[in-house]
Formats: C-alpha cells, structure tokens, sequence
DNA sequence: GTAGGTCTTGACCATACGGTCAGGAAAAGA
DNA sequence: TCTTTTCCTGACCGTATGGTCAAGACCTAC
C-alpha cells in the first residue's frame, strides 16, 4: 500500500478491523485494571493478561501506560456526558431531573469500573483531563443550572442552589458505582438485585425531587 | 531502662514523646500522599520526604508501605464512626439527621485527605479493611436504620428506605472532600470560601431534610 | 559519667516495572 | 507469486521502589 493511501485511511478514521478489534480488547481490560487497581497500582503485565496477549503487544497499540489511561478517561467522560440528553429534551422539571438521574444511575450500573476510574482521576487532581473540566465540563455545568434556575423562575421547584442540586445528583448516583464493594458488603455480601437497583433509583429520584418540590408532600404523614 | 519497665510503657500505650511526634508526623504526611497518589502511586521516599526525614526512618516506626496505610485509614474509620454522635443524641428526626450531615459535611471539610484514602479503599475493593466493613459499619448501619425506622413509624419523616437515604447521605457529603478539585475547578479554580461551605451545608441539609420530609413544603410554590 | 536503651541515617540489595527492539508471522496489495 | 505493510512477541534494559542493615548519635536513668 502506498503511503498517502494509508495516511487517508488513518485520517479518515478507517483503521484495520483487527486494529480496532484489539484497542477495543485493551481499552476494556484497561478499564477494569485500572479501576481495581488505581493508575499507580496498575501494571501493564496485568493490563496485558487480562486482554490475553502479551505486554509487548499493549505497546504496539497505545505507546505508554499513561496514553492508554487518557484512552479509557476520555472514554468515561464522553459517557457521562451523554447522559445529559435526558436532561434537555424533557417536559418539566420532574422529567428532566428525574430522567437524568435515571441515566446516570444507570450509567453506575453498567460502567462501573469507568466511573471508577473518573473518580480517581478526579480525587488525585485530574492531572490527565484538567483541561475537560475547565471547557467542557464547566460548559456543561453553566448550561445545567441555567436550565435548572429557569426551571426555578417559572415555579416549577423550590429556590435551591442549582450548583449543590447538581453535585447532589452526581455524588448520589456516583456512590452506587465508586462505593459498590461497600454497598454490597451492607447488602449482605451480595451484588443488587434488579429489584433492589430498581429500589435504589426509586429512592434516590424520589428523596431528590421532593427535596427540590418537585413533587407532592410525602403522603400518611401528620 | 529494664525490659519489663518497658513493655509496661508501651502496654499503658505510654511511648516515648518523640515516638509519638514522629508517628503523627508520619501518618500526617502519609495520609496526604497516600490521598493525592493513591495506595500505589504512593512511594515511601515521598512520604519520607513530606514528614521531613529519611525513608529508613519511615521503616524504624512503621514495617512496611501496607502497615502505614492501614494505620491512615483506621484512623479515619474512627473520625467517620465519631460522627453518629449526633445521630443518636438528637432530639428528632430533624436534628438527628440534620445534624448528622452537618457533621458529615465538617469531616469533609476538616480531614479531605483522610477521605480521599477511604474512599479509595473501599473503591478498590476495600483490601486491608474488609474487616470493619463487614463487622463495625455493618453494626453501625444496621443501627441507624432502626433509629430512621422509628422515626418513620413515629410519622416523623416520610416512608423513605434508610438504607438509601444513609448512601444519599454519605455519598453527598463525601463529594465535598472526594471530587473537591472538581468543584474548585468548577468555582473558577478557587477554594469554597467559609459563605460557600455554609451555604453548600444549608443546600444539601435542605433538600434532603425536605426530601424525607422532614421539612415543611418549599413556601413560595404554586 | 556511663551504661543501656532509643532513634537516626547513608549505603546497599533484590525485585518489579515501563518501555524498547529485532526479527518473524500474517495479512494485504499487485 | 512476490512485495509491502501491519501485526506479534520473547528477550532485554535502565530505573525506581520497598525494604534491610550496621554503625553511630542521642537520650535517660542511675
């Protein structure tokens, strides 16, 4: 092949299926060692193993550990940053809050390890995605809490801080993910249950919404 | 000094003035590494190096890394137990879990190192505290969910699951100390000033307080 | 003062880790 | 089929790390 060629595939984004494939594999066992292991803790050998083929070959595909790391963060934050579609495309308030933490909840569920991950980044001083939280994220804050505050304006919930709603809404459905071991040591050693996750988010949207009077009062009380 | 004279002193708990300087020394230092650069990322030299002493002097108070480590987080086990007090001694349900998040939210404040260590712990997978978890927080929580159960019962707050409304609880006043960069970050790269703090208290024991109903309706609504 | 303990520390060691590389296998064009 | 490119991998390297140790400094009780 010639060398413009491949220089157009690589810039059209077309990689080898077997080069996707791959990247794919490493990103996912990456995922899950960093996750458990923290990025210090972590190793390329048990990166390695766990994706099933050897460490050189981890080298092959991403350069250093710590590119592979910005890979998998870059990944999460994109995630969780989708799940802000349930936030603007709603009817009212109740749907809106509602409807995200639903997303993020189940966000919690499914990428457990990812949210992990953010976590850590974030608690040892976002040193790789610094520069995400000061655009995108503080964009996306803003963008929130103006909507949150219109939502305040027109009457529809309760004069709170729209800042400390939405840090509310992150730690809460967060914990489900970054503090699951404990959660499932509380639950008698034990992984939720469908029913129990259903419970869990029932609560969670529940507490928050009527905390924010979005909902009725709490009915059966004095 | 005679051997039995010896172990008597340090039976009582009575070491030497300077033993117990250096290992306050020691474990100050180490809490802060260990929460800036997680378990592994962490290095003895570091730590060394913060407490302002050479590294093998490290190994004359403390064995070994692991040893150190599991010294920083049963101590912050016992600030985060400390703060049932409140919980138990509280007139009402108001007070009682009122009072219990501000507690929470001062602990964030006073030691986010200390919570930073334990939240990574528990992340990846709680290795040198399974223990506790399973015997001390499982007591301790099963505790103040009867104490929210009665308070329910008593028509006090609303038919909210304790267990959920504990996590919602720890998860939000965590924040405050685990994602702390991210919310300096999202306050223009500044710390919270003592009026932020306040109001972030107010914020969360607000909502959640009216969440379960324990506060009368937000006035000012349709 | 001095004996017997505690504390301090530089030098040292074995190991494990991130990363490199050369050379071969496999696939993709021609 | 032959060539070119991509992919794979065992062996290797320099370094940093946790931990050790022996020798000395420093206290403190008598």
């Amino acid at each position: 092949m010639e060398e413009a060629v491949r220089k157009m595939r690589i810039k059209a984004g077309r990689r080898t299926d077997i080069r996707r494939a791959r990247e794919e594999a490493i990103l996912a066992a990456a995922e899950k060692v960093f996750a458990e292991a923290g990025f210090g803790g972590a190793t390329m050998q048990l990166i390695a193993d766990m994706a099933g083929m050897p460490k050189a070959n981890l080298h092959y595909y991403f350069a250093t550990k710590e590119d592979l790391y910005r890979r998998v963060v870059e990944n999460i934050f994109t995630i969780w940053l989708k799940a802000a579609d349930c936030f603007d495309n709603a009817a009212d308030a109740a749907a809106g809050i509602g409807g995200y933490i639903e997303a993020k909840m189940e966000i919690s569920r499914r990428h457990p390890f990812g949210s992990k991950v953010w976590a850590s980044e974030v608690m040892h001083g976002a040193p790789v995605i610094q520069d995400y939280l000061e655009t995108a994220l503080r964009g996306w804050t803003e963008g929130r809490m103006r909507a949150i505050q219109r939502w305040i304006d027109e009457g529809q919930i309760a004069a709170v801080d729209p800042r400390h709603l939405l840090y509310m809404i992150w730690a809460t459905t967060q914990h489900y993910a970054d503090f699951g071991h404990q959660i499932e040591t509380l639950n008698a050693g034990k992984p939720l249950t469908d029913r129990q996750w259903r419970a869990a988010i029932d609560s969670v949207r529940e507490i928050i919404l009527r905390g924010i009077g979005a909902l009725p009062p709490a009915p059966g009380k004095p």
